[in-house]
DNA sequence: CAGCAGATTGACT
DNA sequence: GTCAATCTGCTGC
């Protein structure tokens, strides 16, 4: 990484529209989530990843080519964000992966926090800095500023962003069943979690 | 249309 | 370890 604006770079849309959305999910660890949201820039190195694998997996919304108001953005060509709500409160963020009309996605699971860490504390209502500020899916995007609002929004900006960030070496990078998939049968035995080995900022819940 | 489970989190026993 | 919070969407009457 001879450039020096590297650390700068943002994901291209030619970066989510790959075919291999396991590959992506791998390959986004490291890299540097950015929100600037009600005039306030906050980020941090993404820890942890799931993928989705669209109509072929059970975990995923989209099994079966299920279409709905809610996953009708993992249609859409990649690069985009997919924000839903969960068990009525917990705001997932999920990056959309693949060309339009076939709906794959990753969910974001953990961050390490960079910029921003007064705002993020003072909106997750923490008053230090602690791995739960930002381990687990519905944390860190309140962590953020993420809503639904935010569905649909281009991860080249303004609004939402990843940009290049750490190398993770192979070794580093250990994958593992997904949390809280085990209705998808078979599929919930797949190895489509990506994490940071020895990073403090991952989920709680264990796969299978 | 009622009932229920869910890609979760945090408060409490 | 247990449980409530409360929106989306699927299942079945």
């Amino acid at each position: 990484m001879p450039n020096p604006y590297f650390y700068l770079m943002v994901l291209p849309e030619s970066f989510y529209t790959r075919a291999d959305v396991v590959q992506i999910a791998r390959e986004l660890l490291g890299k540097k989530l950015v929100t600037v949201i009600d005039g306030e820039l906050t980020s941090g190195i993404i820890t942890e990843t799931e993928a989705y694998a669209g109509p072929i997996d059970r975990a995923s919304h989209a099994f079966g080519g299920r279409r709905t108001a809610r996953t009708e953005i993992m249609y859409r060509n990649g690069g985009v964000a997919y924000v839903y709500l969960c068990y009525g409160i917990h705001h997932l963020f999920n990056v959309v992966t693949h060309v339009k009309d076939s709906p794959h996605a990753i969910l974001i699971r953990g961050l390490e926090p960079v910029d921003g860490l007064a705002k993020m504390m003072a909106r997750r209502r923490k008053e230090q800095l602690t791995p739960l500020l930002t381990s687990g899916p519905g944390a860190l995007s309140e962590a953020l500023g993420i809503t639904t609002r935010h569905t649909g929004v281009s991860l080249q900006g303004p609004e939402i962003f990843i940009q290049q960030g750490i190398e993770i070496p192979g070794k580093d990078i250990i994958a593992a069943t997904r949390i809280g998939v085990a209705y998808a049968m078979e599929d919930a035995l797949l190895p489509y979690r990506f994490y940071i080995l020895d990073t403090k900022f991952v989920s709680k819940g264990k796969g299978l």
